[in-house]
DNA sequence: TCTAATTAAATTGCGCACAATATAATTGCG
DNA sequence: CGCAATTATATTGTGCGCAATTTAATTAGA
């Protein structure tokens, strides 16, 4: 009964479990601006600011460069960001917004407001929630 | 400032990141059993219940036949479980544990602790957060 | 009974996620 | 200056995670 070696005893099954739901929440959403989540993700730190490296967006995004390389590249064969190598600093490449990637974030708007009623959180626990795992990721 | 079309206003991108760093801080844990997260997950459903179906585990994990087949067959590889097709009905794989596998859940014993330590969480927060997430999934 | 529908796993294909390593450019120090 | 250390990105390899499809077995209905 009290087996901390137990699913239903644990915290992280059901965060792992959640973090899944939401990427599966916003896949029909996202599918439509033929992104995925962490391209998505991408493209909120792009329309922030339009130009960053690769070294930027790792930081941001908790991604390294295994992971984000082919993803980038994926995403410039779509044309929603060109990359280029600096030429200050050739170790450096730059990621920017293409005409096609800044158009999306307008149909990219509403999806938030989307995602939000697909999920049925109140305002109130969604913050309690935030705070808590901004907290824990703090360390 | 208000955008909701921005990293730090989401609940999504922290939950996220957060799935990702319990995994993480699993990592150095597991290896030492020579066992991955979602390994673990099934270990620990199967510790609690010897044998059961490849769907049984699926419906548990929230885990699909093509996740868990080849899940499956490395776990099967380490020696730590056996896949067996039912006689009864020739389209259920039957899994159970091999006397490798029991054994294991004693090595695991201490993970739960360990892992509570190095992610220096309050119980209190940890109730409430388990609480939240488990109302919404349960939609 | 015979066949259509359903069910359980397996397979294929793609996109992360991350460890480990490689490559190449830049910096810093004696 | 010359070379070792550092930095930025790329590459390789493994393991999920899931959609879509396939295969094979079982069930149900005319």
């Amino acid at each position: 009964m009290n087996d901390p070696l137990h699913l239903n005893e644990q915290i992280c099954f059901p965060v792992y479990v959640f973090a899944k739901e939401i990427i599966n929440q916003y896949r029909p959403l996202l599918e439509a601006l033929d992104l995925t989540y962490p391209q998505y993700l991408v493209m909120m730190v792009l329309w922030e600011q339009e130009a960053q490296t690769v070294n930027q967006l790792g930081k941001k995004l908790k991604l390294d460069s295994g992971t984000l390389t082919p993803l980038l590249k994926r995403m410039e064969l779509k044309a929603f960001i060109s990359r280029n190598r600096s030429t200050v600093d050739e170790r450096i490449v730059n990621i920017s917004l293409t005409e096609k990637g800044k158009v999306l974030k307008e149909k990219a708007s509403c999806i938030p407001t989307q995602l939000m009623e697909s999920m049925q959180v109140s305002t109130e626990d969604l913050i309690v929630l935030k705070n808590i795992i901004t907290k824990i990721l703090k360390k």
